[in-house]
DNA sequence: TACTGCTTTTGTCTTTCTGACAAAAAAATC
DNA sequence: GATTTTTTTGTCAGAAAGACAAAAGCAGTA
């Protein structure tokens, strides 16, 4: 093992994972009471601190998992926060993720054994030190990436209707979306597939299930298309 | 001092800058043949570990000011590498900047005594670790935001011309751009100032030195509308 | 002083994309 | 078989983007 930066200072590194969820009409996110100080009992974003010999994104896999019992999720880096008093006391760099999780797989035993609880992105109240901001920065992100890239599927479970796809569409975007235009751009892009299966839970006529198709959506990339909804 | 994170690891954190200008038509990266070890007299960007008591991005704004003169520049941070075998030997987790600077503010001393030179974007070589990875992923970036926001204007002085600002977007977008539809584009935005004064050095007619108005583009952003260009 | 050469400056038209809009079809329930 | 609820489907108008060429300004030179 080399000594290069012997005389270096070394700092905690933390990673804070925004777990986020479709269910009904709205995005939620899992959020905790906290069991352990500092500010036990507050509420708080899952975190984790990275290990010397953990890469980053296995820190994230780590808590997500320990916290929703999902393995090989969705993430995305919202950005590293490291200002000297961000934290109580210690300096730890917060290394923040978000996850987009299929809330059919969540294992909801883990939900009271955490002290978890989802919540309506929007109406998130206060968090502990700076994880409101981690949480606003995080929204934005994700708005932009799923309006953008062909992520927000990872929110539905592996069959989904168009219809359900919309409601995720004008959660994300919060605003109605016209069915017809919404259709339209998404049979243009053709990147689903239609199954010969009808999900009648939400109504009488029932409504078709559809599967997202990546490889056709991999080589729309490769044309130099775009995905935009 | 609180004491209850006493088990958890530390890590070196360190920058890593990609400190961007444009000069002549192309947009040009700093960067310099290291001065210590490891990897001694390999091509490298600028880095600098985070010390206890700075912020990150004061350490940032200490490595830009090292190695350009400049104070006060525009940045961004484009993410957080820690892979545990990124860096040689010890663990170091790297936190990505980009920088635009102002090439007629930049401090040519410094560049013998850094051992630094600018280099085409198109043109960098081989740099060390995983140096070009966070080239590619800078540029990006950088080519998403002064597609959709104003910081292109960074890269410029403070009076330019029309030709000027063309001449950077098509260095940032890699293709030639109609000059009719950009003034349309660009005037529609209202965001720039006509000066009284021209600049003859690049051509007999000369072109009109305009200037960025940050007060009537913040109004246009409070408005909800967008920069595109 | 008029002519040449180079660069800046300016407007219209066509095509494409986006957004608004309503009626019919399918299936369960009564 | 009538009613209810939700899904499914196409057209038209307005906005935005992209293609395109001619004239004007200035310096240098004949």
């Amino acid at each position: 093992m080399t000594k290069f930066y012997l005389q270096e200072d070394k700092l905690y590194v933390s990673v804070d994972c925004i777990i986020l969820g479709f269910k009904g009409n709205a995005i939620n996110v899992l959020i905790i009471k906290r069991k352990f100080e500092p500010l036990k009992g507050e509420r708080s974003l899952m975190g984790g601190f990275v290990r010397r010999n953990e890469n980053i994104e296995d820190t994230v896999s780590r808590v997500v998992y320990d916290y929703t019992g999902i393995q090989n999720v969705y993430m995305e880096q919202v950005g590293a926060y490291g200002d000297v008093g961000r934290d109580i006391g210690e300096r730890v760099v917060s290394i923040v993720y978000y996850a987009l999780i299929d809330m059919e797989l969540f294992d909801e035993k883990l939900e009271k054994e955490n002290n978890a609880e989802w919540v309506d992105i929007n109406n998130v109240g206060q968090l502990i030190l700076d994880h409101n901001r981690f949480l606003d920065d995080t929204l934005k992100l994700m708005k932009r990436r799923t309006a953008t890239r062909p992520v927000g599927f990872n929110l539905l479970p592996e069959k989904f209707t168009l219809p359900q796809l919309q409601l995720l569409y004008e959660a994300i975007y919060q605003r109605p979306l016209d069915k017809r235009n919404f259709r339209k751009k998404l049979f243009d892009m053709d990147i689903l597939e239609k199954l010969d299966e009808k999900d009648k839970q939400l109504s009488r006529k029932g409504a078709y299930y559809y599967r997202f198709n990546k490889g056709k959506y991999d080589r729309l990339l490769e044309d130099g298309d775009y995905f935009s909804l």
